[in-house]
DNA sequence: GCTCACCTATCTAGTGATAGATAGGCTTGA
DNA sequence: TCAAGCCTATCTATCACTAGATAGGTGAGC
């Protein structure tokens, strides 16, 4: 075992990032929250972009791990597996009152060491092309299709960045309405 | 004239707010640009709160005149105005790499002194508020206006910030292709 | 079974850089 | 003359990061 103290540092970071953005976590605002000195980070990341790297590689897997659970579960019905995605956001914008981090490192993306910037494109390939895959599933042709995913991304993104931006979850509702319209 | 060095220092500021952040910007950073020394920026503004006030207000009071003049031009024609609303915006996702000051200072938002997230909310209001206003205009009931205003502010936002967060301004041209789907 | 060497994970204590902020002085123009 | 505008110099807090020490665990060789 690896400790599960390395795991728990990226777990709070992504938290943090995905709270108050990139330049506003610390390694001493981490250690303080787990209870151990910053230094002790640096043992485990030796600076904030190795962290910063682990962070979004880690969300990167989880989105991966989300997708395929939800193209598995919902193969057949291309328009429930975007509804479960839009559920997925849904409860990130309700349970806490943060962004992904995806969006939130985007947001900040020209104060980013590139390594993180390299990372932060896989993000939006990753949500678009899953969500080019399903309009195609449901008859688009392909470049309708990949507008089709840039929009409703968008728009999701935009519902997310909303609900925060005015502390009000229901916004995310009201936005995502809308998804209707694509099919 | 109460100086132009404080009319260029929130212009900056701005500019820096929306680029980098508020947490990434720095009074050091303003005063090398502009050729002064920072204390002197503490001069124009006691606090970093305070210019950060100011550039809210600065830019709300830029977004109030662009809705109006637009109102004024678009009167008899709804559709066109909400247009020319996106093209404006178009021009920030083109011109510059970054992004509105309301977009930035949304995803900061819990980063943020009390009294800039105060601003916050009016920045919302203002967009939302006027794209409604339109909504109402092409013939929309007061509630569906408001639903739609959400809804197409938030593909707005979404549109810049995934136009900044890949680095491609050819994005928000594919994402606010959408926009005709409110009309 | 013991010991020596090494590893892991943390610590204390510090580096230099930079942040926002302040006190007090110089200069210039009305 | 005096105040606006900017300065120098400095403060305190915090940043990422490093060096060196320590305590406990693991494993190999005798």
């Amino acid at each position: 075992m690896t400790t599960d103290t390395r795991d728990k540092i990226i777990e709070l970071a992504q938290e943090a990032i995905a709270t108050r953005g990139y330049s506003a976590f610390s390694f001493r605002g981490l250690a303080a929250d787990l209870g151990i000195k910053s230094a002790s980070i640096h043992y485990h990341f030796p600076t904030k972009t190795h962290l910063g790297v682990e962070v979004a590689r880690a969300y990167r897997n989880q989105l991966q791990q989300a997708f395929d659970s939800i193209a598995v579960t919902y193969e057949s019905d291309p328009q429930k597996a975007i509804e479960s995605l839009i559920a997925v956001y849904r409860y990130e914008a309700r349970t806490s009152q943060r962004m992904t981090v995806c969006t939130m490192l985007g947001a900040e993306i020209k104060n980013l060491p590139v390594e993180i910037q390299t990372e932060m494109a896989s993000f939006y390939a990753l949500n678009i092309d899953w969500l080019k895959q399903q309009f195609i599933k449901l008859g688009d042709e392909p470049e309708v299709a990949r507008e089709k995913a840039c929009q409703l991304f968008a728009l999701l993104q935009g519902a997310l960045m909303g609900a925060k931006g005015q502390q009000n979850p229901d916004y995310f509702d009201v936005v995502t309405k809308a998804a209707a319209l694509f099919f």
